[in-house]
RNA sequence: GCGGGCGUGGCGAAAUUGGUAGACGUACCAGACUUAGGAUCUGGCGCUGCAAGGCAUGGGGGUUCGAGUCCCUCCGCCCGCACCA
């Protein structure tokens, strides 16, 4: 071999890999354990792009890293299989689901293994898989029959709960449920018919079947979770989401509310992901209150943060959807009142939001502030949501600004209640400092005194209680889609029954179209004669696509298990995820629901941790560079010739004309920067004529026209475009072009960042970087762009610089020419080892703190300072293969095998599964011997007191110092320039600054 | 509005604890070699200045012998949450 031909080399050695089951990972108690998991890609038919090997990359180095440190490394990967943009292609074109996901999969594995990534591929997994869904299934089944005791603080079977309610009813009961239940003796328990206590069941289990509002999206023709919308539209798709009140499964994750948050403070992730988490959850802490309604035998419940501020309330206000809002309407305001839950409940999420003006209606009724018996009426408006707390609300206009709005707008009087409120008929003072006023039994006292005093009496009386408040709520937890794990549970008499554990798997049936039926069922109402025994309904929904997600890192533990979702000894052994990674943008949803099932089985007993991942990092987004150029649209084409040259009249929006003269550059259709630049500022309203234009460009950015060649450019109908503001050649300066090919290259596009995906035109194919430059500069580079945590859009032009870096590494071994080797196995010199124990040094603290980017930089100076010393030495570079094999595993089992003439396979510890392992193929370790030549530290001494340490650069010796000679003049020249005076080194470290 | 983060050369970025700011890589300039190439090697490259030097980490102020790093303030950018009572 001649030279570093990386085509050949990666797939020599990829193929050894597969040949030799070089990853395949066994338990083995003898050494300790590391489970590194990337999250599961869904395997969308565009394939990967660039940006998701960032993460896989930066995962599979921390694992290649670990089994050189003598762990045995649990790194599997599989597919989030289940999903929408397969039952629509299904939809369009009648084709089953499994095999477009089949075909999929096949794609994404082989572009996998291209960048060489050291997974253990026969753990495998699909979550669209019978053999894995079958345990999404099982849990859903242990969830059903478990409900969530307040007393023992875990989950508990149901079987449990229905021996308390035999033995004392309702009141034997401390547990979580729905609010409307009703309390019952243990009397009437056992008097109720089998449906009735099924029905009473279900308000405690931590799955069932509710009627409840829910983000309904006709666009995608199913509803979906709250994470799921965002800004009032669907977060795939973008159609509009409306509310809608249907019958559907949903999970108690509010039943772990407090566990959920208060385990956030025993995990290592990232701080702004758990503050994500812990507003989802939203803890607030108050009390609730029970009004009284004037002739009416009712008690309105409110939820308040500010209790103490309840002198302050002028009056009520009821969400409109709130279900006493009739009720509470008087004959003559009944008019209005419907005409304004009608209004309110055709308004969407989006408008209710942009809409910022004051709304609301009188019910005609009032209710009795219960401390100062005072009468205020009661309104309905839609600034209070139906779906927090209790749907209604005090108002308090002097202490919160919406009340405050709401007073103004419908004249209700504002009073102050704390001494040191300012100017509350300008606007509301949320303050807590200072003493009541107008306030009853809590006249003069301060915030702390008043609250308390305020609970204890609403406690005395049972008006009202200190009270915890969740955001959070239940989590639907059906879709009304084929491609989804079935529900397996069936209907009698309209309460719902779990199948026989031993029919599972229960099995997407077949049907012949994936549309909902006709009547507005689900796809599976299609499927003929699929009864359970022949008799009951199934349910028809599928489960959302968060289900097969949230317990998939224990399959990979014991993947092929038909006994349990993997078997005790494997959990035992592998415990839980050392190292988590994967994008913050399933903060909400994943990882919650994953933690949220996770506690579930850990109650159970099935699993050892309270939480799953110990450790997890956010991978930074991979931003595609999206090229594009204005034209007119179509409306405007008339301008185009017929103005030419002219002074062009442009028709704004709002019927005022613009003038603008045009010149040569207005070709094709396209303007210039400069044109768009002056005609926005000229007309804001210009925008109106022209659209974006996304264009596809040269994968290398480069085109040649006849002999010259232009960087930064692209193709769009035969004519070659020049990106950004400016073009040039090889020469550098702004020729003149006289080829009418050129002329084109005057128009000059825009270019944006953002996310890459196939619609926009700016997704990077890693397989055309493999391709060119191979996958192990694809691996360096990828971790060279910069911390991994940051999003960065793709920029091609630097990885230059570490293809280089992998051929001069390549040179230290072999002649250029001959392919002779240039090895020796002379004894190597100080020099030469501070160059490898620094190397060593710093690439092992940079990887242990995940900053992978420096650690490419850190080989780089290595690589150079060797070749700068001619180091061919055996001895040196060995060990240079070992640490740059977590990086660039192709290349250095290449130079290990073909230059170092070790056995083959002997580079990582894992080729041994037997545990023997070749004695030199452990990571190197720190030898601080030739390091303490390269830097010192040394406290220094400014008037007889230690201030600071100084790092005292690499050429500087240990005795000058120590002598007290500042043998480096840079030091000195830092030192002179800046205060003190004179320094004196002492002995004993101490170096001495006399000001 | 609330919460979190960030701001360093033409560009991506280093600087682990308050201690030579800009490592490393790109891009660019000059040169060497030459089988003319998108190869390799050498030198240069924050700004300013002939130089010595001076000025530089968004602006202003502070603490310190010493600040990219800590504090205050203003400006700008990004992310998350948002009628949550």
């Amino acid at each position: 071999m001649t030279e570093y031909n990386h085509r050949e080399i990666e797939k020599k050695w990829q193929k050894f890999w597969e040949d030799n089951q070089t990853y395949k990972t066994k338990i083995d108690p003898s050494k300790p354990k590391y489970y590194v998991l990337d999250m599961f890609p869904y395997p969308s038919g565009a394939g990967l792009h660039v940006g998701h090997p960032l993460g896989y990359i930066a995962s599979d180095i921390i694992s290649r890293y670990k089994r050189l440190k003598g762990f045995n490394v649990l790194h599997p990967m599989g597919f989030d299989s289940f999903g929408l943009p397969a039952e629509q292609y299904a939809i369009q074109t009648g084709q089953h689901p499994a095999i477009t996901t089949e075909q999929n999969i096949n794609t994404f594995i082989s572009q996998l293994k291209n960048i060489g990534f050291s997974y253990d591929w026969s753990r495998k997994i699909r979550t669209s898989d019978p053999n894995y869904y079958k345990w999404t299934q099982w849990i859903f089944m242990q969830l059903f029959n478990h409900y969530y005791d307040r007393t023992a603080d875990k989950a508990l079977p149901i079987s449990h709960l229905v021996e308390q309610f035999a033995q004392g009813g309702s009141a034997a009961v401390n547990a979580v449920c729905d609010e409307d239940i009703t309390e019952f003796s243990a009397e009437e328990w056992k008097a109720m018919s089998e449906k009735e206590q099924q029905l009473v069941l279900l308000k405690y289990r931590f799955t069932f079947p509710e009627e409840s509002y829910v983000n309904w999206c006709p666009g995608l023709g199913t509803v979906l979770s709250n994470d799921e919308v965002k800004d009032g539209v669907s977060e795939r798709g973008g159609f509009p989401v409306e509310r809608k009140l249907m019958k559907q499964w949903a999970m108690r994750i509010t039943a772990y509310a407090d566990r959920l948050l208060n385990g956030l403070d025993t995990i290592d992730w990232p701080e702004p992901l758990k503050e994500q988490q812990r507003n989802w959850i939203g803890r607030s802490q108050g009390a609730s209150v029970k009004f009284a309604v004037e002739g009416q035998d009712k008690l309105i419940e409110v939820f308040t943060t500010r209790v103490d501020t309840i002198y302050g309330v002028s009056f009520m206000v009821l969400a409109p959807e709130h279900e006493w809002a009739t009720e509470l309407t008087t004959a003559d305001q009944q008019a209005d009142v419907e005409a304004y839950i009608k209004w309110a409940a055709s308004r969407s999420e989006v408008d209710r939001m942009a809409e910022k003006k004051v709304s609301g209606v009188f019910t005609g009724s009032y209710c009795i502030n219960p401390f100062s018996g005072e009468k205020v009426p009661i309104y309905l408006a839609d600034y209070v949501l139906a779906g927090y707390g209790t749907g209604a609300v005090m108002g308090v206009p002097s202490g919160d600004q919406r009340d405050w709005n709401f007073a103004t707008n419908f004249g209700l009087p504002i009073i102050p209640i704390l001494d040191t409120q300012k100017d509350t008929d300008q606007q509301a003072d949320n303050t807590k400092e200072g003493h009541y006023i107008n306030s009853g039994i809590i006249n003069g006292m301060t915030y702390q005194e008043a609250t308390d005093t305020l609970i204890k009496w609403l406690e005395e009386r049972k008006l009202g209680k200190g009270k915890v408040q969740y955001r959070l709520r239940n989590a639907v937890f059906s879709r009304q889609r084929y491609w989804g794990e079935p529900v397996p549970a069936y209907f009698k008499d309209g309460v719902p029954y779990l199948i026989d554990e031993a029919d599972l798997p229960l099995e997407l049936p077949k049907i012949d179209k994936y549309l909902p039926t006709e009547t507005g069922e689900p796809p599976l109402g299609r499927a003929e004669g699929w009864k359970y025994k022949g008799e009951y309904d199934y349910e028809l929904s599928t489960m959302p696509g968060w289900a097969g997600s949230s317990w998939y890192w224990y399959r990979y533990m014991d993947p092929q298990n038909n006994e349990a979702f993997a078997s005790k000894e494997a959990i035992d052994y592998w415990q839980r995820i050392d190292f988590y990674l994967g994008g913050s943008e399933h903060a909400t949803g994943h990882l919650l629901y994953s933690r949220f099932w996770n506690k579930f089985l850990k109650d159970l007993g099935l699993v050892p941790h309270e939480e799953f991942a110990a450790k997890l990092v956010n991978q930074g987004m991979i931003q595609g560079v999206s090229e594009f150029a204005y034209c007119l649209k179509k409306e405007s084409f008339i301008f185009k010739e017929t103005l030419k040259g002219k002074e062009l009249v442009i028709p704004t929006l709002h019927g005022e004309e613009g003038i603008i003269t045009l010149t040569d550059e207005i070709q094709e259709l396209f303007f210039s920067a400069d044109m768009i630049d002056e005609l926005k500022r000229k007309y804001p309203s210009f925008e109106f004529y022209v659209q974006r234009l996304p264009v596809n460009h040269i994968v290398n950015n480069e085109a040649n026209i006849g002999n010259m060649i232009f960087r930064n450019s692209f193709r769009y109908r035969d004519s070659i475009f020049v990106v950004k503001n400016g073009w040039w050649n090889a020469g550098g300066a702004n020729p003149e072009f006289s080829n009418s090919d050129l002329k084109a290259a005057k128009f000059l596009t825009y270019s944006e960042v953002e996310k890459m995906s196939k619609s926009k035109l700016n997704v990077i194919n890693p397989d055309d970087i493999v391709e060119k430059y191979g996958a192990d500069t694809l691996r360096m580079y990828e971790m060279f762009l910069g911390p991994l945590t940051d999003a960065k859009p793709w920029n091609t032009n630097g990885i230059s610089g570490t293809s280089n870096f992998l051929r001069k590494f390549w040179r230290l071994f072999f002649e250029d020419q001959t392919g002779k080797s240039k090895l020796v196995d002379a004894e190597p010199t100080a020099d030469e080892l501070k160059v490898l124990h620094r190397t060593i040094k710093r690439v092992e603290e940079d990887i242990e703190r995940y900053s992978f980017n420096t650690v490419v930089s850190t080989f780089m100076i290595g690589v150079n300072e060797l070749s700068d010393l001619k180091c061919h030495k055996k001895a040196i570079l060995k060990e240079m293969v070992i640490l740059l094999s977590p990086y660039a595993p192709h290349i250095t089992e290449e130079l290990w095998t073909e230059a170092l003439k070790y056995p083959k396979g002997t580079l990582s510890a894992v080729k041994y599964p037997e545990g023997k392992s070749h004695p030199e193929a452990k990571f190197p370790v720190f030898e601080p011997k030739y390091l303490v030549e390269s830097s010192f530290e040394y406290p220094i001494q400014i008037n007889g007191k230690v201030r600071a340490n100084i790092a005292f650069p690499v050429d500087m010796s240990k005795e000058d110092i120590e002598q007290g000679v500042l043998a480096n003049d840079t030091v000195q020249k830092w030192l002179e320039g800046k205060a003190p005076k004179k320094v004196v080194v002492v002995p004993k470290r101490i170096v001495n600054v006399v000001l």
